[in-house]
DNA sequence: GTCTATAGCGTGATAGAC
DNA sequence: GTCTATCACGCTATAGAC
């Protein structure tokens, strides 16, 4: 293999159709019912193939599950990175919401795996992936401490309970959220963020 | 069996017990990982009596999903019916979401069961819940039309996108909720209801 | 009503051919 | 690198004893 060849060699193709094919069966049938044989059929391989690149089927699991967490996680980790320094607190939680549905929305099945299988995995894969979601849930939680503290969101609420509610809210937008209609994923951001900052009630003229 | 026996024969003591294990699993496994095997020792019985009180294993959690949205369908009917006739519209959601969120709570795995598979159906056995699920669905529909109508909430949303924001946000609290800890269902639904009718800005003075 | 036994098939993982 | 063959086991559903 030449030096530049942008590092892709067959096995690493291989490798990524598995992992592909991983995270479309685990987020359709989700994990104890996702087999070897469905992964293999999708990637174009057969079963005992996949050994020669992960140790075990939980090892290629838990590889998708942090797969997911790590693209929604950058994704919004860039979308503050793009903001002033010193960005509006409220603008900073809009500009997040609006990344993590994009994330969510259109980065394919790996997010999906994590949302759907989140309360059926078996206690060490999910053990071996909680340290990965706690690293993505500090960034929601700094976010919304930021804003409280600096006086513009309310401080009479609970923090973890808004943030839990907001991040359900968005994730099971997964299982309605429909990407051939008109409604985008921005769109979708817009009127969500609308929504938990001002309220539904209807301002009194 | 004599005429007043509260319907409760044996048989369907053991076919409850039957539906109560189902919905076990299927919340902790997933549709396509729930086996007759773990349903039955859960239920005291063995996989082959099943076939005495279900046709199928799809007939049996068909059962399963239609109970659980039932139970919630019901639980939001009946806190709806105690209002007083012509009820203030923003009371009446506020009312819907505690009866919604205690149902989902602290209604046992029927609920969790239903939410949680609810992307992983089969085509056959998702067609076959979808009549019971629109009908719910209905509810909360005319809920928020009713409260736009009358001028109490914002008409300037897409009102199909606020109903399936607000039973997502309240539809993940099975996944963070902690039946152990202060915070309780009642509590819960009122900051959600709060955050969501006044929004999280704070109110300049 | 509940049981056991059985049918045919699919499971995760490994060994070894090529 | 990828394949086929194989292991012991678990699956849904049925048949028939009790």
């Amino acid at each position: 293999m030449s030096v530049r060849n942008s590092g892709k060699s067959k096995s690493d193709q291989t490798r990524a159709r598995i992992l592909d094919a991983a995270a479309h069966v685990l987020a359709t049938r989700g994990y104890a019912a996702t087999t070897l044989n469905l992964i293999a059929e999708r990637a174009n391989t057969k079963a005992g193939s996949i050994y020669y690149h992960f140790a075990s089927k939980d090892e290629l699991l838990l590889e998708v599950l942090e797969a997911g967490t790590q693209t929604a996680h950058e994704a919004v980790s860039r979308a503050l990175g793009k903001l002033e320094p010193d960005p509006d607190p409220i603008g900073a939680i809009q500009a997040a919401i609006e990344a993590h549905l994009v994330a969510v929305l259109s980065q394919g099945p790996y997010t999906t795996a994590n949302i759907r299988s989140y309360g059926q995995l078996p206690e060490h894969l999910a053990a071996a992936h909680r340290e990965v979601q706690r690293n993505y849930g500090t960034t929601w939680r700094k976010l919304i401490a930021a804003a409280v503290d600096a006086g513009a969101l309310r401080n009479d609420l609970d923090q973890r309970t808004t943030r839990l509610l907001l991040l359900g809210a968005m994730n099971w937008s997964i299982e309605w959220f429909d990407n051939e209609s008109t409604l985008t994923p921005t769109q979708l951001a817009a009127q969500l963020c609308d929504t938990v900052i001002n309220g539904l009630r209807r301002p009194t003229d």
